[in-house]
DNA sequence: CTGTTAGCGCATTCAC
DNA sequence: GTGAATGCGCTAACAG
């Protein structure tokens, strides 16, 4: 009749015994050591470290419902603008003694929901990476439990959108201090909302300078995808391109070398999230994204959420233009 | 007396109830539906899905003993050598049907094993990426659970080793091919398995081309670090350098950019883990290390030893050299 | 302050 | 083929 596990790990009975209590006992020592007397404490603690116990966290969740963890989710792990991201979450959740699970969604919506269903029963609450599901399924899941996203408005979510516009601005005035009249963006994903964002942004900027930005669509925020999209941007007439990442930028650096036309010479580029850093050359400008702190405030709104904190927090996060070598003058043809 | 969680999530039981049948039933529909009527298990799937109920691991584990979910610990999430790896880990794991916990451990043996005790109770088994623990630790918690090791040679444990030989050994002959006889290494931190398999490489690779190779410690392995090595560099006579990774060599081209050293011309440098791509210019020669195999060869491991599946696997990797544009004929000096 | 008891959600004997 | 009872490790409520 008895199920064994026997996992080698002591429980709580196996100290309650060698400490000569109830198992309750051991219990409170360690949930509420000021419940008992020190004394006990101290004797469960010895008794405790003696045999290596470490309390089976699934199993109080099992009565309490508190499991200690809670979940990140994110489209692709291996996209730079991810792990600073991750990384921050993770260590804001250890400080307050919770553990992260993990997902990569591979960019699909369906996998993205698996994910959190599969979580759900043991996390706390989640964090929702540019999230690919519909609105509304996210919504349900906060149903059940508190949901935090990042760059994804959806009204009454605590969130944390990282805003384009003053990067972007910054950008396009830039471009035109450097004589640019004509510039087009080579634009992302258009499900995603941070493509959108861009979009506006790039749109309130140019009308604010009484010019027109083109868009040329590139499949993907890809380096090939920035390749391939070079001739089409040669051919709009333009002298500067703002892309969609910079991954795209990159790969528009590489393709316009390819063509041989020096950049910023006779055109200029600039990224955006800034994640290739200084190492493309000529050294990328680009609109920087700081996804480091999306990830701190993120974890901070949902622990505050999950001690249940007032929920429709909307943190923005402002970018700034990081200018460094591959925007100059603008270039006159003849 | 009741303990009410009230998550909201429907539970075995009213699942039993809805489906007018006994909980085991519900529960025997789900792990072994050969067991009952096909008109009962469809009947009880068609109530859980009324439900929307789905199965809560972390209780099944309380009986079981399986939870359904593996750990993985790496030094830094946003060091680029680990996300690829992560994301394979993720995606082999997903597909056997296992929740992954991620922990950083920020580069500390003590955080390292923190995090492995806490996780210890609701894992199957640990994917261990780069360990900075004591090797006896590390055996220990294979006691506990399956242990699976990247990069670092533990005997008795299933691991997965890239080994640099090959690719350094190219890289060596490469650059004697061009006329190098004079290079020197820019170790990483002396304390990790990798650098001491470079330099192990790198001294036979020396040896077998009768010549010798010094080593210059960058205090770490970072852009920066590269830079302030530069003069060091420089002052050995060497014509060219092998760096511990691409960051390194990274800062070591900006470094000799600076000092207006042309490269390949003058100096040719190559990175190591191949991790920044094309990205550099010129575009860096590396070593190739293939982080995302590692990832999934890990987790085909962990996945047998989890099944009981002999434990003393060996997988090393091979490596081979990404020749770029940093490297180039040996500059004689007058 | 501490021991006793019951139950969290589930899988598993054992009867029927 | 199905239902009833028991226990996984732990905490909460209730006594004492």
């Amino acid at each position: 009749m008895t199920i064994r596990k026997d996992d080698g790990l002591p429980t709580i009975s196996d100290v309650a015994l060698r400490a000569r209590v109830a198992r309750s006992t051991v219990s409170r020592a360690f949930s509420r050591p000021e419940m008992i007397s020190a004394s006990t404490v101290e004797r469960v603690k010895k008794a405790a470290t003696a045999l290596g116990y470490v309390p089976n966290y699934a199993a109080r969740a099992l009565s309490t419902g508190l499991h200690g963890n809670i979940a990140i989710i994110v489209p692709d792990i291996a996209n730079p603008f991810f792990p600073p991201l991750i990384r921050a979450v993770q260590a804001g959740a250890d400080s307050e003694g919770y553990s992260v699970f993990l997902g990569d969604s591979d960019e699909d919506a369906g996998r993205e929901l698996k994910l959190a269903d599969r979580f759900a029963n043991q996390v706390e609450g989640f964090i929702l990476a540019s999230p690919r599901s519909a609105q509304q399924n996210i919504m349900d899941l906060n149903k059940r439990r508190p949901v935090v996203v990042i760059n994804r408005d959806i009204a009454d979510l605590p969130r944390v959108l990282i805003d384009p516009a003053l990067g972007v601005k910054d950008a396009v005035a830039h471009l035109v201090e450097l004589g640019h009249r004509k510039m087009v963006y080579v634009s992302g994903p258009a499900v995603s909302w941070s493509d959108q964002q861009r979009r506006l942004a790039l749109r309130h900027a140019a009308a604010s300078h009484d010019i027109r930005i083109d868009t040329i669509s590139a499949e993907r925020p890809t380096f090939n995808a920035g390749l391939k999209v070079v001739s089409a941007v040669l051919r709009s007439g333009a002298t500067a391109a703002i892309t969609f990442d910079d991954f795209v930028a990159h790969g528009l650096l590489s393709g316009l070398a390819e063509h041989h036309i020096p950049v910023p010479k006779k055109f200029s580029v600039i990224g955006m999230d800034d994640v290739l850093g200084a190492s493309t050359f000529p050294a990328l400008t680009s609109v920087s994204g700081r996804c480091d702190e999306a990830g701190r405030i993120a974890i901070q709104l949902l622990i505050g959420a999950m001690q249940g904190k007032s929920s429709d927090i909307c943190t923005v996060l402002r970018t700034h233009l990081a200018i460094r070598a591959t925007t100059g003058q603008a270039f006159r043809r003849q």
